[in-house]
RNA sequence: GGCGGCUUAGCCAAGUGGUAAGGCGGAGGUCUGCAAAACCUCUAUUCUCCGGUUCGAGUCCGGAAGCCGCCUCCA
């Protein structure tokens, strides 16, 4: 089957048809270094996180390139305040970004490029842009004059004329030849400081589209499959992406265009100049845990606007420890008599599975039969009508859907001896039937995060999710 | 003003014109020292509203209301 996905070009549903037969090239906006990531930012990684494991899942290679923006407006500002170089600025907050990503079981991409490695790259593309009578240069400012790339405006369907001036087009623009002109090259001035290159251009840095442009076309080639972002980054940032890229290779840029809507928060999209935004960090000091924030990111469509409350992560917790009890429980289950059912069921899961990702990535309806499946096996199992085969292929096909859904514990996180020691003090606490003890002992486990559970073959513990 | 999106149960959320998936929460039951987990039963005569097309509309068409986003360095 194939895999159809929503071309913001086309405004379609398209077929996934990678250049390479089985290799499939993707470019994602990435962050810029400038603070914590919110978890808004997390919901489009972790959208395009689904989209890569999914591809591999279907048995494409990927290729996936995101980019770490360490130089803008921001990080120079920032990093001035502090008074320490650019590069200690940025840094932090890249290494924060890599270990938010772990924690949220966010695949790695192939490629991280950051903006400040490639400014010759970016250098020779404006050379060529110029070259090609496409960009202008105004006092060591160099522009992209979108009146002389005639496609301007097609990913977005924006017309040009009904752009309303933005409050934000003042003073520093300089003399623009038109108001929706974009930055290549800024021209080094004051503020930056000792942030400058020394180019054939000028003393001065790049404008922000140029990175994505030349970083894609770099480890991608000029025409690769896919290009992602959040909603937000449509008009412009895509829109001049294509100008750039297209005007200066002449080549189509990305084949598919595919956009996450945004994260809510109050009615309003979570962002930092509304301050209304959390942080992982902050999500987890809350007592929620990281793969509880994955299955609530993960779990809603990604062309559909999330509503985020803590209710809403708390429910997640919830679903994610049904599918985890699931897995451990069957783990631990010893066979009984076949029914000759479970096959049917396990066929219908891993079906139906892909058959929802492979429509628009429709995780409701994939979770829905990983759901159906788990209450399918476990009426089994509680008959006592599963056996110990059926029951492997059933973990099987519950780990090779978690291969994309990534939700079950890692073994990293296995036994501890203190835990099993107030195991077995219980146990002889019950065999005396001193349940005050029994249940004491209960109690300050799980208030460290320990849930037992007392089955027909011993007690079991799970971490709280 | 221009462009786009959304509105389905207490909450979240799927839904090729054929009679409303799934999750969370809630109620009852089985099991259990008590719990937990698991299983069983129940929890939308109806999809924001008003028209229309159709044998049949959550789904198609028209209109209205409400909400959200983008409109020049936001994921």
């Amino acid at each position: 089957m194939a895999l159809r996905l929503t071309n913001t070009m086309t405004r379609k549903q398209e077929e996934l048809k990678p250049i390479d037969d089985n290799r499939v090239r993707m470019y994602t906006c990435g962050p810029t270094v400038h603070d914590f990531a919110h978890i808004g930012n997390y919901r489009t990684y972790m959208f395009e996180d689904l989209l890569r494991r999914f591809l591999k899942y279907k048995g494409y290679e990927v290729i996936q390139v995101m980019n770490l923006t360490d130089v803008d407006d921001k990080t120079i500002r920032k990093s001035r305040e502090q008074g320490i170089t650019l590069d200690e600025y940025t840094e932090k907050y890249k290494k924060a970004f890599f270990e938010d990503i772990d924690m949220l079981r966010i695949e790695r991409a192939e490629h991280y490029p950051a903006a400040t490695e490639h400014v010759s790259e970016m250098v020779e593309m404006i050379k060529t842009l110029v070259k090609k009578g496409l960009a202008y240069e105004v006092e060591g400012n160099y522009y992209f004059s979108i009146s002389k790339f005639n496609d301007y405006g097609k990913l977005s369907h924006i017309d040009l004329e009904g752009l309303k001036p933005g409050a934000r087009v003042a003073a520093d623009e300089y003399e623009k030849e038109s108001i929706s002109d974009f930055a290549l090259w800024k021209a080094w001035d004051e503020n930056d400081g000792d942030v400058y290159w020394e180019t054939d251009l000028g003393k001065g840095r790049p404008g922000w589209h140029l990175e994505c442009s030349v970083m894609s076309m770099k480890y991608l080639g000029e025409t690769f499959d896919i290009h992602t972002g959040g909603v937000d980054n449509i008009f412009p940032h895509h829109e001049n992406e294509i100008a750039q890229s297209e005007g200066a290779t002449g080549k189509p840029f990305a084949n598919l265009w595919l956009h996450s809507e945004h994260l809510i928060v109050d009615g309003r999209k979570m962002a930092k100049s509304l301050n209304n935004f959390y942080t992982l960090r902050e999500v987890m000091e809350k007592g929620f845990s990281a793969v509880a924030v994955r299955y609530a990111l993960l779990s809603t469509h990604y062309r559909q606007q999330l509503n985020f409350t803590f209710e809403r992560i708390a429910a997640a917790a919830n679903a994610l420890e049904r599918y985890i009890d699931f897995y451990n429980n069957l783990s631990d289950y010893k066979g009984g008599q076949s029914s000759g059912k479970a096959e049917k069921y396990i066929e219908k899961m891993l079906t139906g599975f892909e058959t929802s990702l492979d429509d628009d990535l429709n995780i409701s309806a994939a979770l829905a039969e990983v759901f159906d499946f788990i209450r399918d096996i476990n009426r089994l199992k509680a008959e006592n009508k599963l056996s110990d085969d059926e029951r492997i292929r059933a973990l099987d096909a519950l780990k090779k859907v978690d291969t994309v859904l990534d939700f079950l514990p890692r073994d990293d996180e296995g036994i501890d001896a203190e835990i099993e020691a107030l195991i077995q003090k219980r146990a002889e606490a019950k065999k005396q039937r001193n349940f005050t003890e029994a249940d004491k002992i209960r109690d300050d486990l799980l208030q460290k995060g320990i849930i037992l559970e007392d089955t027909p073959s011993g007690t079991k513990w799970k971490r709280k999710i």
